[in-house]
RNA sequence: GUCCCUAUCGUCUAGCCUGGUCCAGGACACUACCCUUUCACGGUAAGAACCGGGGUUCGAAUCCCCGUGGGGACGCCA
């Protein structure tokens, strides 16, 4: 058995979604499971749609999602790696003219409207096509049978003569794919579903040059989430764009593993598991069958999980790197040691990244907002003006050194009036935070020190 | 329309290959309760599925067939 050889083949037409992302991560999981190699080749042979932008982007969220390639193109300095380049096929179109002559002098392609056709082999009719609205000539043929590693086999009886080469002298998609995989030694071929159906045009085209057939693998497709419609994923779907995992700063390896669930488990209960886990288990003919939903909650869930877990000076980073981005952030960060303090009391709190801005607000600034229903829920239950009067006056005696001081000072202050905690909490929280959501109320008082929390309690005792 | 793939809780799925251990297990979501100093986390509990019909068999979620549902492809896009 040869080492096996896999590639990711995306075309830098539009944004990075997720079924890319899913392919490639599966691609990526079979190499390294398999101590094969893992190619990334761009199949840019689309020069209307083609973008430098959208190239670019490939190659970045392969690179945040983690997934390194050993063969590839010049990609960000990285420079051209591998024996069997360029890896850009707008690059190869020495290559194809030299398969193309193969084809030609084998009879197996002709020109019609100025394109260049693959002749299919076998008896010839015409019929009506209602999809098309238009006679088209098939050719009966022997069927083609695809041993698929995940849908064991599947057979194909219809063929039509395609377009290899278009008019303006470009290669067309399935002569360049199937070259390609040919030159640079493919063996297994993982992708979407929606290729099935094109696998047959792709088995022609290999047995037309006379080599032996890679291994082929078709992956079930990611459709819309449940109340997002029918169908599969696009790239205009809420959700489905990686980009918009990235600028929400999202823990690539929680996507990568909510990623790899969907369509393959361990075999076991699992979910959240190390990468290198899922590597060495990942197989395919673990994969399922059948198309899979996209749920945003439980990918929600699982940044959550990966969140909880994250050592404090990476948590810090992630959120020191979130705030620089968003406007206004440098104020946050600008004193470090407080800065840091804030996020490792919000990081046990949050589901993701970016809810920390709104969560951590009012540490940063004096004007936050008043939450008005939280403020009437508050202030029409007991009498917490008078409290918040007791608070003020026991506070400058208070000693602020740790939480469990101010929270001693706090119950003591309660006893004596015959009162608990509870009734200081909530609107001491209300003053000093606006909200009712949020760290322990001493943990607040401490973070913000005693000058401020005092001047927050009086200026909120003036308009209560 | 033609061809192809597919079918277990709302969703992701285990179990199916090698029929009995499954009145079907886990996770997300939802609900309730517990924990609690708010909000989360966490814990406990509840509800929730073998698409339908035929067969094969002593016995079928598991094997076969037919329906139906879901999905894909049918471009000088990839």
């Amino acid at each position: 058995m040869s080492p096996v050889r896999v590639r990711f083949a995306p075309s830098p037409t539009g944004f990075f979604h997720i079924g890319s992302a899913r392919t490639a991560l599966f691609n990526w999981l079979y190499a390294r499971h398999t101590g094969g190699t893992f190619i990334l080749r761009i199949e840019d042979t689309d020069q209307a749609r083609d973008s430098e932008e959208f190239l670019r982007l490939i190659y970045d969220s392969l690179t945040w999602l983690g997934m390194d390639w050993d063969e590839g193109p010049n990609a960000n300095g990285i420079g051209e790696r591998g024996d069997y380049g360029p890896y850009r096929q707008s690059q190869r179109a020495d290559v194809y003219k030299l398969y193309l002559e193969q084809l030609q002098n084998a009879g197996r392609a002709y020109e019609k409207d100025g394109a260049i056709w693959f002749k299919q082999l076998g008896e010839r009719y015409t019929v009506f096509d209602e999809h098309r609205k238009k006679e088209v000539e098939k050719v009966k043929s022997d069927p083609v049978v695809i041993d698929d590693k995940i849908r064991g086999r599947v057979e194909r009886a219809e063929d039509e003569d395609f377009v290899i080469f278009r008019s303006d002298g470009n290669p067309v998609f399935h002569f360049v794919n199937v070259v390609d995989d040919i030159e640079m030694k493919v063996t297994h071929i993982i992708r979407g579903e929606d290729h099935l159906s094109n696998t047959s045009k792709h088995i022609r085209l290999y047995e037309g040059f006379g080599v032996t057939l890679p291994a082929f693998a078709h992956l079930p497709l990611i459709l819309k989430s449940p109340g997002m419609g029918q169908g599969k994923m696009s790239k205009r779907d809420k959700g489905a764009l990686i980009e918009e995992y990235r600028q929400r700063h999202f823990l690539p390896e929680a996507l990568v593993n909510y990623l790899a669930l969907l369509g393959w488990n361990p075999g076991d209960d699992r979910e959240k598991m190390p990468l290198a886990e899922t590597v060495r288990l990942f197989d395919l003919p673990a994969i399922n069958q059948s198309n899979a939903k996209f749920d945003s909650k439980k990918l929600a869930h699982m940044n959550m999980v990966y969140l909880l877990e994250q050592p404090a000076d990476r948590f810090v980073a992630l959120a020191a790197d979130y705030f620089s981005k968003q406007p206004g952030g440098a104020a946050a960060l600008a004193d470090g040691a407080y800065f840091r303090e804030i996020m490792l009391l919000a990081q046990p709190k949050i589901k993701s990244i970016d809810e920390l801005a709104a969560y951590t607000a009012y540490f940063f600034a004096e004007d936050f907002p008043m939450d008005e229903k939280v403020r009437a829920k508050v202030l029409g239950k007991g009498d917490p003006k008078a409290r918040l009067h007791e608070l003020m006056a026991a506070l400058p005696a208070m000693d602020f050194a740790s939480d469990a001081a101010i929270e001693s000072a706090i119950k003591l202050l309660a006893e004596g009036n015959g009162l608990g905690f509870g009734d200081y909490q909530a609107v001491a929280r209300l003053a000093v935070t606006g909200t009712n959501a949020g760290p322990s109320i001493t943990s607040i008082f401490r973070v913000l020190g005693r000058d401020r929390t005092l001047a927050r309690l009086l200026r909120f005792a003036a308009v209560a």
